[in-house]
DNA sequence: TTTTCACGAAACCAAAAGGTTTCATTTTAT
DNA sequence: ATAAAATGAAACCTTTTGGTTTCGTGAAAA
């Protein structure tokens, strides 16, 4: 079982759970209720942020609150971060092309 | 058929086929003798690169040379920094607290 | 002390993902 | 003109995903 951020944030449902704990933690079912699916395929969908360290439960009495986790995020960050360099890189020769073509014009 | 980049971005194979083609375009052969999967998986994965705009075709005689749109991983990018300030936020209380009992025991 | 609430887990299902082998097609080489 | 190279596409298979309903359990409220 992969269970890499990567995965995790791959669907878009996660994606919304994620959002909506960032702000502050919520429980399973009051997350669940802003969805139209069950309450145990957003658990599910919990378990696999949970085990790919993006979201982390404290329990509370009967309930338990799950928290995002969202540092993890610097794992995709990175890995991003480091393909910029190979954009910007093409989108500053083409913005040097621009401006010769400019100068030569005038 | 969802063919969003965080999809396309998920699975490690369709990575690492990225972080090929960061540098230079190749064609798909070329790509596949890399992988111990077969010619046609790699062609799939290919595929679902193009049709979410992480990669691009040129057709060269009989081949084709896949360059990398990484540009495109903008959205990823922007999408993970509009979290950045909750956990830095979070980081920061943390260095107020470490800073206000540091200097309680002074 | 019974209900009720908030889960957690199991059993099951359909569709999608990731892979394979096989065959057709378009360009080059020979 | 043929053979070989570089694909594209089809048919098929297995595992994973994302979902469901059902049932069990521990804490809290009545």
């Amino acid at each position: 079982m992969r269970r890499d951020v990567f995965q995790a944030i791959a669907d878009p449902t996660r994606r919304e759970i994620l959002n909506m704990l960032a702000p502050r933690p919520m429980n399973v079912n009051s997350v669940a209720e802003q969805f139209d699916v069950s309450r145990t395929a957003i658990y599910k969908h919990m378990k696999i942020l949970i085990e790919c360290g993006l979201v982390a439960v404290h329990r509370k009495g009967r309930e338990r609150y799950c928290e995002a986790k969202l540092e993890k995020l610097n794992e995709v960050s990175e890995w991003v971060e480091q393909y910029r360099i190979f954009w910007t890189a093409k989108l500053d020769s083409l913005e040097h092309y621009l401006n010769k073509k400019q100068s030569k014009n005038q």
